[in-house]
Formats: structure tokens, C-alpha cells, sequence
RNA sequence: GCCCCGUUAGCUCAGCGGAUAGAGCAUCCGCCUUCUAAGCGGAGGGCCGCAAGUUCGAUUCUUGCACGGGGCACCA
């Protein structure tokens, strides 16, 4: 019996009692859940409809329980297949099913059958949903706060997909015209680029203290690139002449945005879509989007600048779209941007931002929702800063000087890139996270993502044995044979899995899978090494009927975990 | 001052309105003639920040308070 035909079977008796007058009508029958308790001595499945259904038929949860419990077994025994082995009602009024054991074969032969598959549903019905994450500014490389925006970018549009939606991935560049900032990058990049054909400017560094001067050595690294990339060809640039600044910039720029694409593919992700925020405005999007602001009466003129009236949808203050000066601010591109998202078909919007940037989420709605979009159809996904321990110290990462810590150099050559994303997932993004780089350097056992993979190559190295020994995998077995606890408390867990994944993908919670990955390995090892104390519970043991149920059980368990691993974006080796 | 996030075991954190609140690390005690000991078993350790409220039932939802972190630009 399966869970929804439980479900149904209760929904069932409480129709029969009411028709028997024993219970009174309800307005609307609440939607009937069971869960799986807990404590298995709760059985297979529970269900609190009683004690939901007590205060409107006001009766005692217990005494409801009782009646619907009567019909329930009254309804399976006339069945043509009774299969509720055992029922009884707990505590409160709980209702507790044990199951006959036909549940067990039927998940593992669900799990063969389904393979690369099982775990996917079709809840997001094919609707379209743009993620958009790491977005790093074109002016640096991509440090380990972006990797943590990405991971749990790239793993909530990975659930999604799971989840039935169609996904695209978004990087958004803030490559704007008007940005100061990009202006003293590029001047930056250029006055390090001099110093390498000048050593006097070198040792003299007379702009080291400048105000506009990028600090951190990644400058230099940046200007060592153009040179070999352009020569000397740009070395007499005036760095006081903004326009020829300017003009180069996009040169710098794009080395730059190789080098974040360069580090984001040995992160293990791939953009689908790039969008810049320049072609924003060279297309006119902008001014589209604030012109279609203007009309709806959302803006008004004040002091030679133009604002967008955001506190009428909720944000704190009104914002300014244009400055006095003419020029259009940050956000006009941001809100053009996120128009334009919505005109391109997409039903669900997700950004994945830092927590730094929470006071965005208000005016970005409040744009959407002055446009006549419904803002809830943009979900705004904040993570918390990561911190950095290195040699017993915190380090504070920061854009703009030194210190940045790079996600390829500080992290991915470091630990590697499963165990950066399995730590980056391990969290929920409501939390800082910590990283002590020393311990994480470690590679044992303290670190998780070898234990999960550990058991996967485990599954693998059981077959790589029963092929030493001439022993095939059987396309099928008696799975009634896998009576062990072991297995069954196995076999619960591999259920789960679809649950799990529907579940982490509407709660955009990604750290879910993390964990239930460290559950079902810690089972699995669990159930292996039974097999150490007594070569009865060997996968390989003597008797072949035995041994061939639990060889479809491992292949499931390995089915499971490169499932569960690959929504994750990690591999699922073979061999450790 | 306002907004967002957090407060659960010594530490770092899970916990989807339910039953006896869990895991990893750390500490202590056991298990290698082994299908991989990179593993497993066991022990100790908790006013779930405080106070109200909603509920049959609150660690979970609401409000207030305290403490900690982040954010509050005609910067991006």
C-alpha cells in the first residue's frame, strides 16, 4: 500500500462514519497528511486527523479516533488485498499504521525502475523560472562570498528543475556607464600595468595611498594579464584623462569576466543567459521601464531629480531614478533589469543575494509592484556573510582593498570543488557561515562530504568485489527476504528522497539535501558494517537468494545517493 | 531610530504545529583474520534567550523585550 492510497483509504472511513451519523459534517475537510513518525515504534505511518478534526465536530480527539479507526480496518478487510498489518491509536489521538511489509519491495523496485529519475516530480508543471545568482561585480575575481551565493544558486535551480520547472540560469553584470566605481577599477589595473615597464614608478608607488587606488594583489595579477594579452600597447595611458580611462575599461572588464567565468566552471557552474546591465540601457530598456513608471503616475520631480514613489508599495523611502545631474542611478538599471525578466515569459523569479543587499528587496518589489506585477512572483533568496578562519584568525573579505579571499585560489584548490559546494550547502542561508580553512584543509573524515562520498564508493566497491567473485547483478530478487532492521530503516530513508527534493525545492532550501545525504550514508554504513560483526549480514553472503535482494538494495542505495549528490552539483566517485 | 537574520548540548548547527528535541565535532569506553576501520557501536552532556498570546498541543506561529550580526546614498 502506498501513502496515497492510505490517505485515501482515511479519507474513506471519516466519509463512511459521517454517513453513519457517528460523526458530525465538516466545512472543508482539511487536506489529510500522514507522516512517518520519528520513533518507529509509531509505525509505518501517522496520521492527526483526529486531533484536527476534534474542535469543529467537537467531539474528543480519542473517542473520533476510535470511530474512524473501526471503519478504516472495517474498509481493509473487505478489501480485496487487506494490507494494514497492524493499527493503533497513541497519545492524544495519534493513529498509527503499521503496514504489511509489501511497502518495502515496492520502493526499491520504484527506484530501480525510475533510476537517474527517481526523486524528480512534476510539481512546478513545466512553469518557467529564472534564477539569477553570483552576479559579481566585472571588477575583481569571484571570491568565496559569490561562492556561497552560487552554490545555493546553482543547487535551488537545480531542485527547481528536479521540482518540474523549466530553469534558466541568469548572471547579471553591472558593467553600468555611469559607474564611478568601474572607472577607478580600470585606472587601477592601468597604473599597475605601468609599473611593470617602469620600475622607478614602481618603487616610488606614488599612488599607493590614493583614494581611488584597488588594493589587493589580484590588480596586479589582473595587469600582469593585459600586458601579456596587449603588450605594451596601452602603456602611455594618462591616468588623469577620464575618457581614455574610459574608453579602455571594457577592455579590462572583459579579461576580467573570463577570468569569473574561468572560475565559476571549475566551481562546477555554467550560466545558461548573461545579461549587462550596458545593453540595458544601449537598448533602451531603461529608459523604457522609467518612462512606463512615469506614466503610471509613480514618480514625481524633486530637486532636478527624478524619484520613484516606492514608499507607496511598502519601502522604507522614496528612491531616486535619475540624478539631478541627468544620469540614471543603480537601481533604474536593477528595476529595468527586473522588468525586463518578467517581459521575457518567465513565471517565477528567484535572486539569490547577500545579506547586505536586504535592503534591496523592498524597493525591487515595490518597482515590480507599481509595474502591476504581483512581487511575489520575484523570491528573494538572502545569505548570510561567510566568514573566513585562517591560522586561528578571522578574515574580513572586502571588495574594495586587500584581502579579498578568492574561491578558486583560497578555497577550490584548497579543499576542492565537492567539498567547497557541500560546505557552502551544509547551512541554511539564514546563518553565517564560518569556514576555517585549516580544518577544512584537512581532507578526513571530520569532513562531511567524504563521508556521504565514502558511502557511495562503498556501494560501488560491493560490486566491483561480487564481479571478482562471478557473481551477476540480478535484474531482480526476493526483496522479501531483507528482514533486517538495517535494511528496512535503509529503505525508509531511500523513500524519502523524493519528498525531500520536493520539498527542499519549495522551501528554497537547499541544505536539506545535505543533511538527509549525511542520513542515509550514516544508515548505509550502518547496514555495511553489520556485515564486519557477522558475515551473515555480508551484501555477499552465502545464501545467493539473500545476497542477490541485497544487491538491488545497494544498487538502489547507490542510485539514491548519486541522485541526491548530483542535485547538489556534486560527483559521486567510485573509488576513494 | 527603522528594516532583515540569528539566539537549541562544551563548540558548529538540523529540527516541515505533534509523541521521549536530534546530528557532527570535542570528551570517555569498546569493535580491524573484514564485502574499503576514510567505517561502526555505546556513554555523558539541554529552563530550545526571556515573557505573554493563539492552539487539544508551541523549540516550531504572533507580539513585546534582551543580546549578537548585517543593512539603512542623487555609491554599485
Amino acid at each position: 500500500m502506498t501513502k496515497e492510497q492510505l490517505i485515501n483509504l482515511i479519507a474513506l472511513a471519516i466519509g463512511r462514519a459521517q454517513e453513519a451519523g457517528e460523526i458530525g459534517q465538516v466545512e472543508s475537510l482539511p487536506p489529510l497528511v500522514i507522516d512517518v513518525p520519528k520513533n518507529r515504534a509509531h509505525g509505518d505511518y501517522a496520521s492527526n486527523i483526529a486531533l484536527i478534526l476534534a474542535k469543529p465536530l467537537k467531539m474528543p480527539p480519542r473517542s473520533l479516533a476510535e470511530i474512524v479507526v473501526k471503519h478504516i480496518q472495517a474498509l481493509d478487510a473487505a478489501s480485496s488485498e487487506p494490507s494494514i498489518d497492524a493499527i493503533e491509536i497513541a497519545g492524544p489521538g495519534f493513529i498509527n499504521f503499521k503496514l504489511q511489509g509489501g511497502w518495502l519491495p515496492q520502493v526499491i523496485e520504484d527506484i530501480v525502475a525510475k533510476g537517474e529519475q527517481y526523486g524528480r516530480s512534476n510539481a512546478g508543471e513545466g512553469r518557467k523560472v529564472l534564477v539569477e545568482y553570483v552576479s559579481a561585480n566585472p571588477n575583481g575575481p569571484i571570491t568565496v562570498a559569490h561562492g556561497r551565493g552560487g552554490a545555493i544558486g546553482d543547487a535551488v535551480a537545480s531542485l527547481q528543475a528536479h521540482a518540474g520547472y523549466d530553469v534558466t540560469r541568469e548572471f547579471y553584470v553591472n558593467d553600468a556607464l555611469n559607474s564611478t566605481q568601474m572607472n577607478n577599477f580600470a585606472r587601477s589595473v592601468f597604473y599597475r600595468y605601468q609599473q611593470l615597464f617602469d620600475e622607478q614608478l614602481a618603487k616610488d608607488d606614488p599612488y599607493g595611498d590614493a583614494d581611488w587606488l584597488y588594493g589587493g594583489d589580484y590588480i596586479r595579477d589582473i595587469a600582469i594579464e593585459f600586458r601579456e594579452r596587449y603588450g605594451a600597447e596601452y602603456e602611455g595611458v594618462d591616468l588623469h584623462n577620464d575618457e581614455a580611462i574610459a574608453k579602455l575599461r571594457e577592455h579590462v572588464m572583459n579579461g576580467t569576466i573570463d577570468q569569473q567565468k574561468e572560475d565559476l566552471a571549475a566551481f562546477g557552474i555554467v550560466f545558461d543567459s548573461w545579461v549587462f546591465e550596458s545593453q540595458l540601457y544601449e537598448s533602451g530598456k531603461v529608459r523604457e521601464a522609467i518612462s512606463e513608471l512615469v506614466e503610471r503616475g509613480e514618480t514625481y520631480e524633486h530637486e532636478g531629480a527624478l524619484w520613484f514613489r516606492s514608499t507607496k508599495y511598502g519601502d522604507d523611502k522614496d528612491r531616486v531614478l535619475r540624478r539631478s545631474n541627468g544620469s540614471y542611478t543603480y537601481i533604474a538599471g536593477d528595476i529595468a533589469y527586473h522588468r525586463e525578466k518578467f517581459h521575457r515569459g518567465f513565471d517565477l523569479l528567484v535572486d539569490v543575494w547577500g545579506a547586505d543587499h536586504g535592503g534591496y528587496v523592498a524597493r525591487t518589489k515595490a518597482a515590480l509592484s507599481a509595474f502591476g506585477t504581483d512581487a511575489g512572483r520575484l523570491k528573494v533568496l538572502l545569505f548570510q556573510l561567510v566568514r573566513i578562519l585562517k591560522d586561528g584568525e578571522m578574515v574580513r573579505s572586502s571588495k574594495r582593498r586587500g584581502n579579498i579571499l578568492e574561491l578558486k585560489a583560497d578555497l577550490i584548490d584548497e579543499i576542492g570543488k565537492d567539498a567547497a559546494r557541500f560546505f557552502f550547502l551544509m547551512r541554511s542561508s539564514d546563518v553565517p557561515l564560518d569556514i576555517d580553512l585549516d580544518l577544512a584543509k584537512e581532507q578526513s573524515a571530520k569532513n562531511p562530504v567524504f563521508y556521504v562520498q565514502y558511502a557511495h564508493a562503498r556501494t560501488c566497491s560491493v560490486f566491483e568485489k561480487a564481479s571478482q567473485l562471478g557473481i551477476a547483478v540480478p535484474a531482480a530478487a526476493d526483496l522479501s527476504l531483507l528482514t533486517q532492521q538495517t535494511e528496512a530503516d535503509l529503505v525508509k530513508k531511500l523513500r524519502d528522497l523524493p519528498d525531500e527534493i520536493a520539498y527542499a525545492a519549495r522551501q528554497y532550501e537547499p541544505h536539506h539535501i545535505t543533511h538527509y545525504l549525511r542520513e542515509l550514508a550514516a544508515l548505509f554504513h550502518t547496514f555495511y558494517d553489520a556485515g564486519n560483526n557477522d558475515t551473515a549480514l555480508r551484501v555477499l553472503c552465502e545464501d545467493a537468494a539473500v545476497r542477490d535482494a541485497r544487491l538491488v538494495l545497494v544498487s538502489a542505495v547507490r542510485t539514491v545517493l548519486r541522485n541526491a549528490l548530483g542535485v547538489l552539483g556534486l560527483s559521486a566517485p567510485e573509488k576513494m
